[in-house]
DNA sequence: ACCTGAACACCGTTCAAGT
DNA sequence: ACCTGAACACCGTTCAAGT
């Protein structure tokens, strides 16, 4: 009722909220302005249309990265950046989807991120073009690694609704074994530890790789220091 | 006039036809319907809904791939397989969307490429979970340089757009020279050619740190075989 | 079995009109 | 300057009714 002014960061903040808890599906304009107390057309005012609000939000998500520069070697600060980003995706699952159906979305906070990427890469020794593909290396790692977890998102059902589900799904694998043991094994374990697990052996392997490039290099003569 | 009879296979194609050619939003059910010479809704009965047409329409996708054992070594194997996908998001654009979109995608041409993926890394030597962390990253690894691909999508505007938009990022990247820096080299590249290298750079150090692991997992003492 | 027409509840966006 | 109400052109989906 005695509903204060919109502004521009309101509205952000409400989309945001309504992104985390519902998904992109659920951010309408008609629902945000419920939301808001306001109509559904108010937001048009301060952000200019849809698109444009998701972006904002989007930025609104990178603004929460904290890019430390202090890591002990390049290889930890790369980690640690790597981690950080897959750390936001992780708590707005919606960021995948928003820049799949809108790819033109970018803002500052966005860019302050590439440029501490770029930076890292820089600091490890990667030049030229070759910076900008080990930054993508990293940034495409993260990306699909949050966008495989988005992939099997709901554990609503308990246990008995999974070995049923379980049932359904030995059969139709039966020309797979292989790829049926490894469901059932995925299955019986900890999805969280699982997800961290298979995030930090790719990023390992990533940084091996990247490691193996620098050696490369700057001559093979001297792989041990 | 004369239209034949509908069936699954017809709308599935017409919905890949019009995914291909204008993207994930413009699958509409009454699009559909005018391309397939019918009323909105008769896809209905054939698919049942909207997001499961997204999911055969991706099945369909995926059936595409050609999964080849040949190669001489694992990691040949796995860098076909991994080029054979990422070939896949490239042809069909719309692909990383409509997996963002609808979380729950699957079926027996995915379930496939899964197997063989598994089966490459299998062959590599990895073992149990290892064995999924591997196939996750390659995946992981394509999803995410084809999404970045997607970011970049609209040289619709011939140089003489670029020009005038890089003067208006050169003013939004004054705080990050080295942003700035890379952006300008990036765009006075040719774009096919920088998304073949990025993918190639970032494939090779996958490969090299997949390799890593595999040495130091059989012991680190014959490390030239 | 297969398809249509009409209907329902939703959407993004615009724009005159209000304050 | 900021916001509303009504309107427009779209959606996905359902369902009775047709053949």
């Amino acid at each position: 009722m005695a509903t204060e002014r919109l502004d521009r960061q309101r509205v952000i903040n409400a989309a945001v909220a309504l992104l985390d808890a519902e998904g992109l599906d659920a951010l309408s304009t008609r629902r945000l302005g419920t939301v808001l107390e306001a109509s559904a057309n108010a937001m048009y005012w301060h952000v200019g249309n849809k698109e444009n609000l998701v972006g904002l939000a989007t930025n609104a998500g990178f603004a929460e990265l904290e890019l430390r520069t202090d890591g002990e070697s390049w290889r930890d600060r790369l980690a640690a950046t790597a981690r950080e980003l897959r750390g936001l995706f992780t708590r707005h699952s919606w960021l995948t989807a928003a820049f799949s159906a809108h790819p033109r979305i970018h803002g500052p906070e966005i860019v302050r991120f590439q440029n501490h990427l770029l930076q890292v890469c820089q600091q490890a020794g990667f030049e030229g073009f070759d910076l900008d593909w080990a930054g993508a290396t990293v940034f495409s790692f993260v990306i699909g690694d949050a966008w495989g977890q988005a992939q099997s998102p709901t554990p609503d059902d308990s246990s008995a609704m999974t070995t049923e589900l379980l049932e359904r799904v030995k059969t139709e694998l039966t020309d797979y074994p292989l790829l049926l043991e490894r469901y059932t094994a995925l299955a019986n374990a900890d999805p969280a530890t699982v997800d961290v697990a298979s995030f930090e052996f790719g990023l390992c392997s990533m940084l091996d790789g990247l490691q193996a490039h620098l050696d490369h290099q700057n001559g093979t003569t001297s792989p041990n220091t």
